[in-house]
DNA sequence: TATGATTATAAGGTATACCATAAAATTTAT
DNA sequence: ATAAATTTTATGGTATACCTTATAATCATA
């Protein structure tokens, strides 16, 4: 067993934490992925002795042309499996993430494919997040964050960035996912709550999970 | 990681080698997962360590009720997946096993449960074998191997024994699966290949791939 | 520029799961 | 009963991917 598993989450990881390809500190790579800086340092070495990342030390790590695809395929795959166990396995939007993070590296370019075939080739996650191209290119929808947004405005949510776990159990109870309406009626001073109306019920949130809540104006 | 991976598939491969509960040879063992016999050995002391198995020694081993059911947990995972994979993903029938092998152990009990309910809870493998239960019961149809019937009886393909890829491959081409309906026409001597005729169609059979053909009479 | 924080390396360990080779124990078949 | 074949154990090695502790190198900034 290769156990590529572990390099294919580093790639993943790297991808997600680095905007715009700047590059990513290998403790937060550490954090990210789980394990010791010292352990991050390790695979790190190893990633780039087979020239899927570039380590400039010190700075931190970017992945190669050739990582950032192995990094699409990866996240192509995560993200189709997510809509597979949501739309059509039923499974809660909370704990899909971890589950299709399992079968991700269990699934070959035919089975990807297949996937992408049967499920009438998605283009966003459950998340709305771009699920990049088997050949991968990967198309954002523009949006901006809720925190950028005036009160009163009408706004459609667009995606949750960082979507973790105990983040999706929060917005999901509260019913605030991809195509969810809603508008901002009061802003607490002190950097305090929103709070937002949706279908008439307001909801009170957080600056940290606003500024993760991507929208766009109606 | 754990690396159960092997784990679990040492349990079914046990339990696909033995027949009503006999023991199975290490050697045999070795050779159906793929390594040494050395290294045989050195799982099946750390199986039967963990109480999965029982080793006698120089004899074979054989599952305790824990391993037998945790064998039959994976197989039940494997043959959904088998299912999902051809019946939805339109996987060629030959290719599904070594695919539904990579996903079966990345899939837990929930995802599992959830796979059946959208597969409305199939029965039978694609090659005819039964899906335990969630609860680990197994039922099986009984069958006979095509070497036992004699010519012109016509008969029905139940399950293709030992479904090895290649033997897949030459059965999938020529259309024998299970719910083919066939009759053996001639039976050369010295265990020379029988002829059968399918939908007007004559097909050579030898006989170790006739003995992995399980039938029953129409 | 000196210093404190961050980052990298070095050294030594753990666990899983493989390998080969050789020797010992047991079974099987003559 | 003994020889041949099989099975097990012993020994020593490989690779991946983690760990801790300690030291060295570099960075950031006061």
């Amino acid at each position: 067993m290769p156990e590529s598993e572990s390099r294919e989450m580093y790639l993943k990881s790297i991808y997600e934490l680095s905007d715009e390809g700047d590059l990513v500190a290998v403790s937060q790579l550490a954090k990210r992925v789980g394990v010791s800086p010292v352990s991050a340092t390790e695979m790190v070495k190893r990633l780039e002795k087979h020239g899927l990342i570039i380590h400039k030390l010190y700075k931190g790590v970017a992945l190669t042309d050739t990582g950032r695809q192995r990094a699409l395929i990866v996240i192509r795959r995560q993200r189709l499996w997510g809509r597979f166990l949501a739309d059509h396995l039923k499974i809660p939007w909370s704990q899909v993430y971890d589950m299709s993070c399992r079968l991700e590296h269990a699934t070959d370019a035919t089975v990807t494919e297949a996937l992408a075939e049967f499920l009438e080739h998605p283009t966003t996650c459950l998340h709305g997040h771009p699920i990049p191209d088997a050949d991968g290119t990967v198309t954002i929808t523009p949006a901006i964050p809720l925190t950028e947004i005036n009160c009163e405005v009408e706004v459609k949510v667009i995606r949750i960035d960082q979507p973790e776990t105990t983040l999706c159990i929060y917005l999901e109870e509260r019913g605030i996912m991809p195509g969810a309406v809603l508008k901002i009626v009061d802003e607490a001073p002190y950097n305090g709550p929103y709070t937002v109306d949706m279908d008439g019920k307001e909801i009170a949130l957080g600056r940290e999970i606003s500024s993760r809540i991507f929208v766009n104006p109606t």
